[in-house]
DNA sequence: CTCCACTGGGTACGTTGTACGCGGTTATGG
DNA sequence: CCATAACCGCGTACAACGTACCCAGTGGAG
């Protein structure tokens, strides 16, 4: 900013050696804006919003933080460290990779505007890259780092898509500030007029089926996640699971779509 | 908005009945605005920017489009018409599916603005729907409609997912309005302290490993897609697919980091 | 013909991110 | 020990945003 060799927030010092003591912190405003936007969604994090929480000025958030961008770098970097990786690489890569899955799962729908937020690489930090290396370290012994980097892409890909279903509808309901049965009988006239139509078979099934769930959310995931640590499985060398490859797979009964929003499924289903 | 009855976009009318003809269309705005998105980016497509595109005055964009958020809404489902899924139950849902992946990532990559874009149920427009019917089609004999959902969730998550890491870099790049390189050079300082450092070291390990790219990012993308697809064999039926399971896989070569933004797979790696 | 529901669009308001500059505070060099 | 430069919190101000409201004109229905 000030700054011509600007890369990102972390390469930004937060305390400089003179002058007097800050009142606030990085933390404390990362802090507060995780707050607003876990109550009220990202877009009711503004500035003047955060500094109002913390009893600043809204100018004096920008002793400390360059811009909103920056910040949103910061609350996104926080969630990472919620994500519970300790001794990860524990020797049981399946058990591994299913508490990651379980635990970024877990802070998604603790934290659904993350959904909303883009990151890209310059703008890693120390949670992530800490994540990340104790995530890769787990199939790091059995498999080159690219063929690492593409499984647990899938892995990731699985766990993000599944929870941005989970997720769209619930911000859906906040949004509009609406109940979910108000919303669902607001919505009603549309999916009747799709089904009557009778262009839509899939959809209908869809609709039709949903409204009695037989798994719960969390029921769903797990088995889905099974499902890829199976095909992850494929790809590792005997060594990593000497046996039983696919054990404790259940039999037929493939996962109920949850609630009547499961249908949102359909939005994982194309989006 | 006006009305009080408002569910979505698509179940508002366009043309009123009495009064004189309008000039301009949706589909007329929605095309300009995705022209801008596709150039600059979906925060460039504002309502004043996009009513100059097609030579109207700011207001006039409100009598066609009650909000920008039901704008956008009609763009997303624009871009889905894109994707190419004419005859698609064909009978070999691997081919089906290939095609639908290959789809699916092509649009993105031409309009990467629809990362930041939330999608759920009731937003759903044509276009979104009869691409439902026509992939979900492909699965739809084999297996339950819950598990074609599940199934149906883990393609698209492993598509959106890579494609979010190509997308992201080159975002990048954009919003910086900086090249490749310069970006590159830029970013260097903060790479290379982690790097230094120590405490990262497969984060090291991919940023060398990825200076050398093995495969194309086409490349890349279908190896991965096709231990995808076979894994979605796994839940299917054996009349499904008789014989060779894992036919054209490859031996043992994984998939090389594309470039060295690839190491924005990390991205995908833990986002 | 007369209506009046519609048209395109100008003006204006509230909210956003943030540039700039003020007066006060503090570590540091002389 | 003091002058100075670097920092602090923050009030004011501005451009750009989405959009409410209003207007004069227009053309199909009665």
């Amino acid at each position: 900013m000030t700054d011509a060799e600007y890369v990102n927030i972390w390469m930004r010092p937060e305390r400089p050696a003179r002058g007097p003591k800050p009142v606030y912190s990085r933390a404390q405003i990362t802090e507060a804006a995780v707050r607003i936007a876990d109550a009220e969604g990202l877009e009711a994090a503004t500035m003047r919003r955060i500094a109002a929480e913390i009893g600043a000025g809204a100018m004096s958030l920008y002793r400390y933080v360059p811009s909103r961008d920056d910040l949103v770098a910061l609350m996104a970097d926080r969630l990472m460290g919620e994500i519970d990786v300790t001794g990860l690489p524990s020797g049981d890569w399946r058990a591994d990779l299913t508490r990651y899955a379980d635990g970024l799962r877990a802070m998604w729908l603790r934290h659904p505007w993350i959904a909303g937020v883009q990151r890209s690489l310059p703008s890693f930090g120390p949670n992530q890259l800490l994540l990340i290396e104790r995530l890769m370290g787990v199939l790091d012994p059995f498999v080159s780092i690219d063929e690492n980097l593409s499984l647990v892409g899938m892995l990731n890909g699985y766990v993000e898509g599944t929870v941005r279903e989970e997720i769209s509808s619930a911000e859906e309901f906040r949004r509009s500030g609406l109940s979910e049965s108000e919303w669902m009988a607001r919505s009603y006239p549309y999916v009747d007029r799709l089904v009557k139509s009778g262009e839509y078979p899939i959809f209908t099934k869809i609709v039709m089926e949903a409204r009695q769930p037989h798994l719960s959310r969390d029921e769903q995931f797990r088995y889905g996640l099974r499902r890829v640590l199976d095909c992850i499985a494929l790809a590792l060398p005997s060594t990593a699971e000497p046996a039983a490859l696919r054990a404790g797979r259940d039999e037929r009964d493939g996962p109920g779509a949850g609630s009547w929003s499961t249908s949102g499924g359909a939005s994982g289903a194309t989006q």
